[in-house]
DNA sequence: GTGAAAGCGCTAACAT
DNA sequence: ATGTTAGCGCTTTCAC
């Protein structure tokens, strides 16, 4: 073990105060060349590294973010944390991941470690944390960026894609070409984005004197949506059925051509959250291309804007992201 | 904004010393019970949370563990970090999120940060650090944890699977029974995975002093695998192929149905990690379950194993997991 | 331009 | 059982 070499060890092997050490790591303009270059030398040999946590300390910010996401979402969230993190580089900062599971006592452990551990600001992802818990969260002064939802308020901003106006621009001509007989299938993991969608269709209903009713849901006693599906269609077909995510997607278009549904003549299908994986499926399916490396790049963009104490007004506290319909095999 | 309350508040507030209000929040037993409570109320009171990363500074551990891995990659990795994640919740410990990009200057960028935050431990996945980079980091003391690669060293251990037995294998029986006509999808996103699988192979071929040819490389100018198969596929045909992801074997699955070879009557195919995108692809596609979770969750509770310095035999350096082959429909 | 010293919030001897 | 004090490694005023 090489022993932890620090700024003081750095100042005697150059003959020059610690002071003058942080100056020159800190690049200050002050420094005069030559012996900026003696200190450059000794941090060279030393091999020293500036210690984070010390300067965390006395600079009172840790340049870390967290990140809080559902477990196990990494499927959806992959691409975000990919944008976060890329800019987050751009701007030193680390990201501390945190996970929330389904019990409600951890999130308000989480919450806890974050805030002792003194991040300079936090993301969250499309989480339930509830209002309350946010408050909890900005009453410590610290930053938030949601992503997936649009809340806005003191010290908060959001970034999202509205689900909801989405499926309603696409249903709607739908509905207005005689096609009325719309699905939309459960999805248990995420049920927020499922409100939205439901939302949108409502009022493509409600807009005509009409309810949607036709809202799939999985019985409990299904242990996937396939197997559920594969009993539902034998009595059911639509005209259009929506879900939220691929492997619902493919859940249909197995189960409707295992009971002898064509797909896109008799059903037409189309998954809200597109994947490479729909353009695999025969027949490819049709999605929205959701800018889910973008929903994380502005998020963390925002968020280092919030924390320049200077730019108040730099940032929007809204940022509405779009998406791209793009048509393959499922709908005609 | 709230004032930052600290130790020193909870102090007065408790009409101790703040050693006490220490020992209280670090659960030592000798404080009298009285104390104690009036200590927690003051803190109850104040909102008083501990600051972390003072905490780190003056014990000197961060309890934080980094993890690195390739950008891009949370399609494989997703699992991995949930079983590290959850490890590291049972210790308390905090993970720092890396990814490394394909520029070489990178990953020196990292180590640096990840040296200077002064993290308890690091956890690698899958990636070119090179010897070289990893020495770095261990000449600095810190214990590392290798994820998918066989390396160990004073300070190193490594959690993997052997993908060389596996394939080894399962490919011996098919050579034995004269099929010997096996194929090797290249995939450029996991070089290392398709180099173990290649040796697997050879070896095979080799003890029966035959030579293993048919790799697929993908050429440069081809954008996708699917779009190479698919011309492939037109005059080459093979009894197994084996890709290593699922989006690799859909493609061969799509490729193959559309230039007419019927699978698995005229060709088997086999995709070494396991997803439930193969259980979907219909032909349904057989693959080998890759415990991804418990690569994760090992991993973190070796790295706790590492950091408690006297039990410095309580694991091993080297922790191979097992895989478990499911038999789908694409292979007979 | 550079150094001395206080302070960031906490822990851990050492005293009492 | 509790208080006092010296660090942990760094930044930043304030002198010089």
């Amino acid at each position: 073990m090489m022993k932890r070499i620090t700024i003081y060890d750095v100042a005697k092997e150059a003959n020059v105060s610690l002071a003058t050490v942080s100056r020159v790591i800190n690049g200050s303009e002050v420094v005069r060349e030559d012996t900026r270059l003696k200190v450059q030398e000794a941090i060279e040999k030393l091999g020293y590294k500036p210690n984070a946590i010390a300067q965390g300390l006395a600079l009172q910010k840790t340049t870390t973010i967290a990140f809080v996401i559902p477990e196990a979402s990494f499927f959806y969230t992959g691409q975000i944390i990919n944008g976060l993190i890329d800019v987050a580089k751009i701007y030193n900062y680390n990201m501390v991941l945190h996970t929330t599971t389904e019990g409600i006592l951890a999130t308000s452990d989480i919450i806890e470690t974050i805030i002792k551990s003194r991040v300079d600001g936090v993301v969250i992802f499309n989480d339930k944390l509830d209002k309350e818990e946010i408050a909890t969260l900005t009453n410590y002064d610290v930053p938030i960026v949601v992503i997936g939802n649009r809340i806005s308020d003191n010290n908060i901003c959001s970034v999202y894609v509205d689900y909801e106006t989405l499926i309603y621009d696409y249903a709607k001509r739908y509905y207005e070409n005689g096609k009325t007989n719309i699905a939309l299938v459960e999805d248990r993991k995420n049920p927020a984005m499922i409100e939205q969608l439901r939302h949108g269709l409502e009022k493509v209903f409600k807009e005509h004197g009409d309810t949607f009713e036709n809202y799939i849901k999985i019985p409990k006693e299904y242990r996937s949506s396939y197997e559920y599906l594969k009993e539902y269609f034998k009595t059911n077909k639509h005209d259009l059925v929506i879900t939220y995510r691929d492997s619902q997607a493919m859940a249909v278009l197995n189960t409707a051509r295992e009971v002898g549904i064509s797909i896109p003549d008799e059903m037409e299908l189309v998954c809200v959250l597109d994947s490479k994986y729909n353009a695999m499926a025969r027949p490819q399916i049709s999605g929205f291309k959701i800018p889910d490396y973008d929903l994380g790049a502005v998020s963390m963009r925002i968020m280092t804007k919030m924390l320049q104490d200077d730019a108040k007004d730099g940032y929007n506290k809204e940022t509405e992201l779009s998406y791209i319909f793009t048509p393959r095999e499922t709908t005609k």
